[in-house]
DNA sequence: CTTAGGG
DNA sequence: CCCTAAG
C-alpha cells in the first residue's frame, strides 16, 4: 500500500548495487519464509548471502579455494538458522515493546522524522565540541565504551524515574565549585545535616530528593553553632524554563522521557550552582559561609540555590533584542535565566509503554535540539503535527517542573548525543541484518533493521559492529557491558569473516 | 549522503 | 560516539 510503495522508493532509491531489481520487502519476507534456513535476499545481488548449498555451489564454481573458505566458514557461523527476521522498531521502548518483529507484520510507512532529517538535524545541533581532553588510553587504544570519556559524571543523579544502575551522561566539568557547595545531586547531601531536624516534612526527602529539577529554591540556612556545620535544607531548585515540543500524539511516556532527555541534557553541562544570599548572588566562590554570611544564625538571611545557565552571560549580550520571539515573557527574576528549546520527541509509538521501568534506553529519539528563537522566527512547519507546550503555560503541573535551557542545549554548544548501550536484542538484530546484507551496506542495515530506531543511525550500527567484532575477539572476561550471548559474537565472527572474505574476492575480481 | 577509519 | 576524508 501507501506505506510500502513508500519504503519500496526509499530502498530502490538507495544506489546500492544489485537492488535495482529488488523485490519489495514484502516478497522478500514471503520468500524468506518460505525458504526456511536459507539467508534470502536472493535478488541476483552479489552482496545477498545465501548460504544454500547453491550458493556456496555457486561460489567454489570460481575457484576451489573458495569454496573449502565457504565450507570452513559456514560450518562456523549459523548463518543458515531460521531465525526470523529482526528489526529493532525504536529502543524508545526499550526491550518492552521493541524487539523484533517480522518485516512484514510492521507496516513500513513512512517516519515521521527520516532518519537523514534526524541526522542532519543533530549535525546542525553539533557544531561545537566540548570534548575534554582525551585520556590517555591506557594500554590498548581499542575503546569499546565510548562514554568513558572523561565528560560525565558518574552516575549519582537522582531522578526518579532513573533507574538505579544507569548511569546517566552527565558531564563531568566542575559543576559544583569546590567548597561552599552542596555536593552533586543538584541537592543536599551532607548527611549529618541533612538528618537533622530541620525536615519540614517526615518522610518527605525523599521526595525532595528525586524532584531536585522542580522549580522552588530552598532558602533555609540555619546555623548550627554546635559543631559549626551550616545546615541547609534545600527543598529544591528552580531552573530555567523549559520549553518542549512533542506530537500531540506522542506517549504520556515519550513525552517523560523527552523532558528528562531535555533535562539531562542541561544539567549535563549547561548549568550551575549559583547562589543567592539576601537576595545578591554570592560571586567568590573562594569565601568561606563564614565570611559570607551564610552561616549566620539568621532566620533573615534568605539564602537561596539556584540553577544557572553556565552560558548565560557569553549569550546574553547578542540576543538581547530578541525576546519579542520568545512565545513567551521572560520573567526576568534574577534567578532564573529565561531559555527556551524545542525538542522534538522522536515520533509517537504505538506501543504504550510504561516509561518508568525503562528509562535510559527509551530516551526519546534523538531529539533535535534547536532553540525557538530560531524556530519561532522562521517556520512553523512543525506546528501542525506537533503541539507546542508551552510549559510555563500549564501552570504549576507536572509540566512546569520542566526546567528549560537552550544555552546547554543551544546548538552553538554543541551536545553529544547520548549514549545508549545497544540492547542485547538490537545487537541481535544487527547481527542479523549484517549477515544477510553484508558489512559495507550500514545504510540498508539501518533501513532494515533499524528502520525504526532513530537514535541510531548508519554510522552507530558500523561503529556497533565494529566493537562487535573487537568484542567477539576479545576474551570474555575483557568484555564489558550487557554480555552478548557468546553465540551471537560467534555469528559476528563468521559473519565477518564471511564478508571479508566476500570483499576480497569482489576485490581481486575486478 | 554513504563509507570507512581514526580518534 | 564523534569527526572526516573519500566516493
Amino acid at each position: 500500500m501507501n506505506g510500502e510503495s513508500s519504503h519500496a522508493r526509499k530502498i530502490f532509491k538507495g544506489k546500492v548495487e544489485g537492488l535495482t531489481e529488488r523485490k519489495p520487502e514484502a516478497e522478500l519476507v514471503k520468500s524468506s519464509s518460505i525458504e526456511s534456513g536459507t539467508l534470502l535476499v536472493k535478488d541476483g545481488s552479489e552482496d545477498a548471502m545465501d548460504l544454500d548449498a547453491g550458493s556456496i555451489e555457486h561460489a567454489s564454481a570460481e575457484s576451489n579455494v573458495k569454496a573449502s573458505l565457504f565450507k570452513d566458514c559456514i560450518g562456523l557461523c549459523p548463518f543458515s538458522r531460521p531465525c526470523a527476521d529482526v528489526e529493532v522498531v525504536s529502543r524508545d521502548d526499550d526491550g518492552n515493546s521493541s524487539g523484533c518483529s517480522q518485516y512484514g507484520a510492521m507496516p513500513k510507512t513512512s517516519r515521521p522524522l527520516s532518519y537523514t532529517e534526524t541526522r542532519r538535524m543533530s549535525n546542525l545541533t553539533a557544531s561545537r565540541h566540548w570534548r575534554a581532553a582525551p585520556i590517555s588510553k591506557s594500554g590498548g587504544s581499542f575503546r569499546t565504551d565510548w562514554k568513558t570519556k572523561p565528560r560525565f559524571r558518574n552516575g549519582r543523579t537522582s531522578y526518579s524515574c532513573q533507574r538505579s544502575q544507569k548511569i546517566f551522561p552527565f558531564k563531568k566539568r566542575k559543576f559544583f565549585d569546590q567548597s561552599t557547595l552542596p555536593p552533586s545531586d543538584g541537592a543536599f547531601h551532607c548527611e549529618d545535616i541533612f538528618n537533622s531536624s530541620n525536615k519540614r516534612t517526615n518522610g518527605n526527602d525523599m521526595v525532595s530528593a528525586t524532584e531536585a529539577s522542580s522549580s522552588v529554591t530552598g532558602q533555609h540556612a540555619s546555623l548550627d553553632s554546635r559543631d559549626c556545620n551550616v545546615k541547609l535544607s534545600i527543598k529544591s531548585f528552580k531552573v530555567p524554563e523549559l520549553f518542549i515540543e512533542i506530537p500531540a500524539t506522542a506517549t504520556v511516556g515519550s513525552l517523560k522521557r523527552t523532558v528528562m532527555e531535555a533535562i539531562t541534557a542541561i544539567l549535563g553541562d549547561g548549568l550551575h550552582v549559583g547562589i543567592l544570599l539576601q537576595g545578591k548572588k554570592v560571586r567568590d566562590d573562594n569565601k568561606t559561609l563564614l565570611q559570607t554570611g551564610i552561616s549566620e544564625d539568621d532566620k533573615h538571611s534568605n539564602l537561596g540555590f539556584m540553577l544557572e545557565s553556565r552560558h548565560a552571560k557569553m549569550m546574553s549580550p547578542p540576543h538581547t533584542k530578541n525576546p519579542s520571539n520568545l512565545p513567551f515573557s521572560a520573567p526576568g527574576g534574577i534567578t532564573r535565566h529565561t531559555t527556551s528549546l524545542m525538542l522534538q520527541a522522536g515520533i509517537s509509538h504505538a506501543s504504550s509503554v510504561p516509561a518508568e521501568t525503562n528509562f535510559s534506553s527509551s530516551v526519546g529519539s534523538d531529539l533535535g535540539a534547536v532553540c525557538s528563537l530560531a524556530k519561532a522566527s522562521t517556520t512553523d512547519k512543525m506546528s501542525d503535527s506537533r503541539a507546542l507546550v508551552p510549559v510555563p503555560a500549564i501552570g504549576r503541573g507536572a509540566l512546569s517542573v520542566v526546567p528549560f535551557n537552550c544555552k546547554s542545549m543551544h546548538p552553538e554548544f554543541g551536545q553529544r548525543r547520548i549514549r545508549r548501550p545497544f540492547t542485547v536484542s538490537e545487537v541481535e538484530a544487527l547481527v542479523q541484518a549484517v549477515e544477510r546484507l553484508g558489512t559495507g551496506r550500514w545504510r540498508d542495515v539501518k533501513l532494515h533493521a533499524f528502520d525504526k530506531a532513530n537514535h541510531r543511525t548508519y554510522v552507530d550500527l558500523k561503529d556497533k559492529w565494529k566493537t562487535l567484532v573487537h568484542t567477539a575477539r576479545i576474551s570474555p572476561q575483557q568484555r564489558r557491558g550487557e554480555p552478548v550471548p557468546q553465540e551471537v559474537l560467534d555469528r559476528v565472527l563468521a559473519a565477518h569473516a564471511y564478508w571479508s572474505y566476500r570483499r576480497q574476492l569482489v576485490k581481486a575480481e575486478v
